[in-house]
DNA sequence: CGGGCAATTGAAATACATCAAGGCGTGTGG
DNA sequence: CCACACGCCTTGATGTATTTCAATTGCCCG
C-alpha cells in the first residue's frame, strides 16, 4: 500500500536507565543554576522555593536523582510505570509515538530544561516513548513530592498552566503543520523553531548550533521520508538558505528561510 | 507549488453569539441532568456540588449564561478575549486553527459536554476558531467562579487533570494520523473515533447515528481535500463498509472499518 | 579492517492534489 | 410556481509532491 515504515531501526533492549546518584536539589543549586535553561524551567522555581525556606514543605527540600543515559538508548518506554517527573538537564531526546507496524511520529525534540510532558505531573505512564539524541542526563523529581509543592506554592502551579498553554500552542502548530503544509515549509519551519528554542537557552553563537539530529530524526517529525528530507536540505543548501558541516548547523539567510517556511 | 486551501470559504462577519439568558445552574438540573454528555462532562460535577452545599462557596452557585449559535455561524475567534468557559450542550462544533493563506486545519470536533479546550480554563484567548456545525447551544462559565471552584474542590481539579490527559492522548493521536497514516486510514479512523464518542453518549441507534458534517470538515480535519474525501468515502461504499443517507451515517462493516483503520 | 549507520543521488511508482464539469437539493426572490 | 443561485456531492482526466526502490559513498567505532 506504500506505508512509509519507522526510519530508525530499534535494536535497544528494554533496559531502564539507572539513577547514578541521589542529591537533594539544593546541593546542587551551583551546578543547576549555571544549566542553559535554567530561568525557563521549573527548575529555578523549586530551587529558589527551597531556598526561601520559611514555610513547613521547603524545609525538606525537593529530592531529585540525577540520571544519565547514553545517545541513542530508549530512557523510557511507551507504557512504563514511572513515580518521576523527569526534567532534561544536558542534551537532546525526542518524544515520539508508534504504530504498530513501525512507522513513528516524533511529537517533539526535549532541550535542557523541558519536561517529558507537562502532563507527565498527574500521569504515570505518558504512552510515549522517549530517546536519547545524544548523551542526556536528566533530573527525575518524585511525583508526589513535586505535587505537594504545586500545591503548597501558587507560583509553581502558575508556571505549570503556563507552559501546559504554551505547549498546547505547540501541540496545535504540529498539528497544522503535518496536516497542511509542504514539506519545505515543514522543515524549514522546524529548523527555525530549534533555532528560537536553543537561542533562548543561549546554546547559539551567532546564527550557528550544535545540530546533533540526525535527518531520519528530521522525518520522523515532519511526517516525511527521509531521502525526501535529504533532498530538501540538498535544495536548502543548494540555495544558500542553510550550512550543514560536522554536526553543525548555520543559517546563511534568515529571511529566505523564514519566507520558504511561511511563517505566521 | 501546490497548497491545498481551505475547503470552507468563510462569509461570516464577526458576530458574538448573545448570551440569551443568564441562570444559575441549579435552576437547570433538570435540563443538564438529561444532558446526553451529563455524566462525562465538569457540568455533572458543578452541579452536584452546588446541590450539596454545605461549604462556603457552594452557597454560591456557579452561574452559567446559555448561548445559542446557529449552524455554520463563527463561535468564537482565535484571538477573541473571553472571560467564559465553554462547554457545549447540543449540537457539533468544530475547534481549527488557520494558516494566513486559508488552509485550515481542524483539531477537534465538539459534542455535548465538550469544553472548547481543557486549557481555556486558564487561557483568555485559545488561538483557535471555533465554529458551529449544527445550530449549537452552550453553557458559558464565568472563568474566575469556575477557577475558585477548582481550588476548593479537589474532585473537580482531579476531573480536570483527567481530561486533560485525555486530551493529550487524542493530540498525540491527531499527530501520528497526520503524520503517518494513509488517507483511508485516517478517514475510517475518523468514522470509528466519532461513533465511539456519540455512543458514549447515547447518540447512537444501534450502528446508526446523525451525521452532520460535511465532507469538507472531514477534509479539514483530516489534513486532504475534499475531492479526495469523497472519492475514499465512495471506495468505502462501495465495499459494504459504511452507508451514508439523509444526514446519517450507518456502519455496516464494523470490523472492515476497523481493519481499513489499523487500529491501535 | 569490517560492519553498521548515515547521507546522497537517480529512476520509477503512487498517493494525493488540482482542474473541470455536471447533478442534486434547498432556500429565495420574482 | 418557476427561475435561479448556492452549497454540497460526484466523477473523470491530468499533474505533482512525495514515496519507494536501489545503489554508492563516506564515516565512525570496535
Amino acid at each position: 500500500m506504500g506505508i512509509p515504515l519507522s526510519t530508525h531501526q530499534q535494536s535497544v533492549s528494554y533496559d531502564l536507565a539507572p539513577a547514578e546518584y541521589r542529591i537533594d536539589a539544593t546541593s546542587e543549586h551551583k551546578k543547576c543554576s549555571s544549566c542553559f535553561a535554567y530561568e525557563l524551567s521549573l527548575c529555578a522555581v523549586i530551587l529558589k522555593n527551597a531556598e526561601s525556606n520559611v514555610n513547613g514543605i521547603a524545609g525538606k527540600p525537593l529530592v531529585a536523582s540525577v540520571r544519565k543515559v547514553p545517545a541513542r538508548r530508549t530512557i523510557s518506554h511507551p507504557n512504563e510505570w514511572s513515580d518521576f517527573v523527569p526534567i532534561i538537564c544536558e542534551g537532546w531526546a525526542t518524544t515520539s509515538i508508534a504504530l504498530p507496524d513501525g512507522r513513528r511520529q516524533i511529537l517533539s525534540f526535549l532541550l535542557p530544561g523541558d519536561m517529558f510532558s507537562t502532563a507527565s505531573l498527574f500521569e504515570y505512564a505518558s504512552g510515549r516513548m522517549v530517546e536519547a539524541v545524544t548523551d542526556v542526563t536528566y533530573r527525575a523529581y518524585k511525583r508526589s513530592e513535586l505535587q505537594a509543592y504545586l500545591y503548597e506554592y501558587p507560583i509553581v502551579l502558575e508556571m505549570l498552566t503556563k507552559s501546559w498553554i504554551e505547549e498546547k500552542k505547540r501541540y496545535d502548530q504540529l498539528a497544522i503543520d503535518l496536516g497542511r503544509r509542504t514539506a519545505s515549509e515543514r522543515i524549514a519551519g522546524i529548523i527555525l523553531d530549534l533555532m528560537n528554542r536553543l537561542s533562548k537557552r543561549g546554546m547559539t553563537q551567532d546564527q550557528t548550533v550544535v545540530f546533533p539530529i540526525r535527518q531520519h530524526h528530521i522525518a520522523d517529525a515532519t511526517g516525511l521520508t527521509p531521502v525526501h528530507v535529504n533532498k530538501i536540505l540538498s535544495e536548502f543548501r543548494r540555495n544558500g538558505l542553510i550550512e550543514i558541516t560536522n554536526r553543525q548547523l548555520t543559517i546563511l539567510d534568515r529571511a529566505g528561510l523564514h519566507h520558504v517556511a511561511n511563517m505566521r
